[in-house]
DNA sequence: GCGACAG
DNA sequence: ATCTTGTCGC
């Protein structure tokens, strides 16, 4: 568990926080793992978004067990075998990488989404439902307000608001992305939902993926 | 020492 | 993550 950890700090210094990544992306991927109730089995999905229309046009899925127990701050080593093992399957390369996770908002600054960027070289964001590190003051009920993730003094990630009146997501900085462009690319998914298309699509691809290998 | 703690 | 019912609102 402490190699994990040196694991991080090394391929940390591989991110690249300046991007500013593509702006206007022509496909978008999303990532999300489903796990058996037994805990013993997983299934990662990656669905590739055409980011015009938000329809899915290519999808893959790695159905294995979990590498890593969950322990928060190591969760990349989790779920990242599997999740390449989907990549690898996809007929297409996106432009972008969705995590179901945090990318710099992490406590060594190399969650998930800079795992992931750093070891496909694609860029790559963090899209989390609740935070891991950092203090924030809710941002205005609007969709589109935000408010700036700080931990210690430095600026993490940004809170914001995907829909009007309904709890925030936590955005931060995978790879080779900047932060205003990441949440810029987060609003255009998120045109009707809290979250994004992306990280709908795959949810629920995995989710079938696992009940179809459960009930064999 | 006692909590908090992505999915 | 997963286990879970009904309910309020667009």
């Amino acid at each position: 568990m402490a190699e994990a950890v040196a694991v991080q700090e090394e391929l940390r210094s591989r991110v690249d926080l300046v991007g500013p990544g593509p702006s206007a992306p022509a496909t978008v991927a999303g990532l999300d793992v489903a796990y058996a109730e037994s805990g013993d089995l997983l299934a990662a999905a990656v669905t590739v978004l055409d980011t015009r229309t938000l329809e899915v046009v290519d999808r893959a899925v790695s159905v294995g067990r979990p590498a890593f127990a969950y322990v928060p701050g190591l969760f990349a080593f989790r779920e990242l075998p599997a999740l390449l093992a989907a990549l690898d399957r996809l007929a297409t390369r996106p432009e972008l990488l969705v995590c179901d996770g945090h990318g710099l908002a992490h406590p060594r600054r190399f969650g998930l989404a800079c795992h992931l960027g750093v070891v496909t070289d694609l860029p790559s964001i963090g899209v989390g439902k609740t935070p891991l590190v950092g203090v924030w003051t809710p941002p205005q009920a609007e969709r589109g307000a935000w408010s700036p993730l700080r931990d210690g003094d430095e600026v993490v990630g940004r809170v914001l608001r995907t829909r009007s009146g309904v709890k925030p997501v936590f955005v931060s900085v995978g790879h080779r992305v900047s932060l205003d462009n990441a949440v810029a690319q987060v609003l255009a998914l998120t045109p009707r939902h809290r979250l994004p298309e992306t990280t709908r699509t795959a949810d629920r691809l995995c989710r079938d993926a696992l009940a179809t290998a459960t009930r064999r």
